[in-house]
DNA sequence: TCTGGGGTCCTAGGACCC
DNA sequence: TCTGGGGTCCTAGGACCC
């Protein structure tokens, strides 16, 4: 290989030219749940309907600790957001005998709500639901692209027709169909947008919700984008609409006419992509989802502490959990790091890269709080552990760089040898390389 | 609104290489 | 020997998203 060259099987590396990429005829549908872990909530508990509902994680009783997940509609009404603190949401909630389930599956003291109800995050069950929402899209769509728990991207150009001639249902005819049937089989409700691209899509189905469906056609992207405030263009956050604001760019349409070499002066690289999303222009092609490009686990002490060896300790679990999804997901990492938060909120990171990959507990937790160790007795908040640089093997990869064929079964559990390790730059294998960085 | 957990992408500066 | 240009990798931090 080359210096400098990237293996082929580099995830998030290049992708071969995918056929439509460019072309501007596409037809995609973003499908979005509406507040997902409040609707499986619901659908398990069917007495929750047209409740208030906050699901959160973390909650415990009488502190400040644990944060909204997903507020419903009804509880949005009253004031709830999502991340805000589970004591201040609950406050909201009108009072009535009632109780409240906890974390722990205890019925909490501290409160007696009254049409209002709290449940702790249950992933487990809302994975399962989501895998069912996924078997109908990927029915529906040959392209399916799953963002998150609660979104996926479809590329139903070959299925579907904007004025549906042919015998190709119309777009608006494919998105009622399928949130009846996401509703009917999965039981949960969602949104979809439909547009030329993945960019308005988005914007589309966040437009209606909840239950909503927007469709928009190739010639009034313009036209749907223009009134809309700069927030609903996906990229722009607080930070960013701030200093648009400034600019005096407070909706898309401003976005879309500003200068661009300005919009590139203040946000780089981002600032070309805004006002390309602005003018209803995204060429990004639906893909499937690849591997994940780092894993990480972090967990928050109820108050803060300095307590250096109870950090120690959680550094060490969280080390273990990211240890066994690495397993998980047939993953091997070369780089190590860790996160600390200390009050009021101010977050650090600290990285270590191994010269070859590695799928090895005990090296990952030993690397973790050797990084730790410039933090022990500081007051923190929060920690956290997480892994990058990934390789993958095994059957699981997806699409991409299998063809490199070599290197799929000649490791197990065992530390990998890597073909990068067995370059002439480097020929030791992994195993002791990430013991010699180690020590070193 | 003083903040949970899991991610992605971009940027800037330094080390290092030819 | 104090000096060019081109490039990659690494770390740390920031913004954003769900």
């Amino acid at each position: 290989m080359e210096r400098g060259e990237k293996p082929a099987t580099e995830p998030g590396g290049w992708l071969p030219d995918v056929a439509g990429s460019d072309r501007t005829d596409r037809i995609v549908c973003h499908v979005d749940m509406d507040c997902f872990y409040a609707a499986c909530e619901r659908r398990r508990e069917p007495a929750l309907r047209d409740e208030p509902l906050v699901v959160g994680m973390g909650y415990e009783p009488g502190t400040d600790r644990g944060a909204v997940a997903t507020a419903s509609y009804e509880a949005r009404t009253l004031g709830i957001e999502s991340a805000q603190a589970i004591s201040v949401a609950l406050e909201e909630l009108p009072n009535r005998e009632e109780h409240v389930l906890t974390d722990t599956g205890d019925d909490a003291e501290a409160y007696h709500g009254e049409t209002g109800f709290y449940r702790p995050v249950d992933m487990t069950y809302y994975q399962s639901v989501s895998e069912q929402v996924r078997q109908i899209l990927h029915d529906a769509a040959d392209i399916v692209r799953e963002v998150s728990i609660d979104e996926a991207y479809l590329d139903v150009t070959d299925r579907v027709g904007w004025d549906g001639t042919g015998n190709r249902p119309t777009a608006e005819a494919f998105a009622r169909d399928l949130t009846d049937r996401i509703a009917r089989e999965a039981g949960v409700p969602a949104s979809i947008g439909v547009a030329p691209n993945m960019s308005a899509a988005k914007i589309a189905s966040d437009h209606d919700k909840p239950d909503g469906l927007v469709v928009v056609p190739p010639g009034e992207v313009r036209a749907f984008l223009d009134p809309l405030p700069v927030e609903a263009v996906h990229g722009v956050g607080p930070v960013r609409a701030r200093t648009l604001r400034e600019l005096g760019v407070t909706t898309a349409g401003e976005l879309a006419t500003a200068d661009p070499d300005v919009l590139g002066e203040r946000f780089g690289e981002r600032g070309r992509d805004l006002y390309e999303r602005a003018r209803g222009v995204d060429d990004r092609p639906v893909t499937p989802k690849g591997n994940p490009k780092s894993l990480n686990r972090e967990s928050a002490f109820a108050g803060a502490t300095d307590d250096a060896g109870r950090c120690r300790e959680v550094i060490g679990g969280l080390a273990s959990e990211v240890a066994a999804r690495a397993t998980n997901e047939s993953a091997l990492y070369r780089t190590i790091g860790i996160k600390v938060v200390s009050p009021p909120f101010e977050i650090s990171t600290r990285a270590r890269s191994l010269s070859g990959p590695v799928r090895d507990a005990s090296v990952l937790k030993r690397v973790a709080l050797d990084l730790f160790e410039e933090f022990e007795g500081t007051r923190l908040r929060k920690l956290g552990v997480r892994v990058s640089n990934l390789e993958f093997n095994g059957a699981d990869q997806s699409s991409l760089g299998n063809w490199k064929g070599s290197r799929t079964d000649d490791f197990e559990d065992r530390e990998s040898t890597g073909e990068a390790d067995r370059t002439p730059e480097n020929p030791i294998s992994a195993g002791q390389a990430s013991l010699a960085d180690f020590e070193r």
